[in-house]
DNA sequence: AGTCATTTGTGCGTATGTATC
DNA sequence: TGATACATACGCACAAATGAC
């Protein structure tokens, strides 16, 4: 990889920060850290972690949504989709 | 079932735990657990039988209330209602 | 009548998360 | 950045009604 950052925020690096910790992300889903159906860190969280404003963190969380990897539950959280799962919903269960 | 919680209480489910509680004690009311006219545990006990608030307890039961499920007796217990009997009363005695 | 245990009803406060402005 | 709103969950404490003794 040349330009997507690991685990840090670079503000001098070309990609956008809010781009970054989508790379970032994703590599930590990838590699594990959080499992399908479960919470990733609150944007609180997040923000405090990789010292980003929280409307970046927003973005960044809008961002793998969109892409499928994440979805968010109103009032509850956010929560790393299902492999291959575009468009899926909680559905009510 | 892909979010349908069977018996216990995940909390890092995207699902809220009150929600998970209404999947849980209507699925033991068609699996025949309580029968209709018949009260189901106290609120007490469902709430050391799964951990939760009684707050929480509660919200389960309103949801069930409304939706028919089961029907409150005050000071007496809560009660499954008989299957398409949307606002019946159990007519004491 | 009085007491006790049980059960639902209600209110207050605190914490966490997202939603919105 | 900050404030406010809403949904949810927890804990506690007390009131009120019921039923058994």
């Amino acid at each position: 990889m040349e330009f997507g950052p690991d685990d840090q925020i670079d503000y001098e690096h070309p990609v956008t920060p809010y781009r970054q910790l989508g790379d970032i992300l994703r590599a930590r889903i990838e590699r594990g850290d959080w499992s399908p159906n479960r919470p990733i860190p609150s944007e609180a969280r997040l923000v405090q972690e990789y010292g980003l404003a929280r409307t970046t963190v927003r973005r960044t969380i809008k961002l793998l949504v969109d892409e499928g990897v994440l979805f968010v539950v109103p009032q509850r959280g956010t929560y790393v989709a299902e492999p291959g799962a575009e468009g899926e919903s909680p559905g009510k269960a």
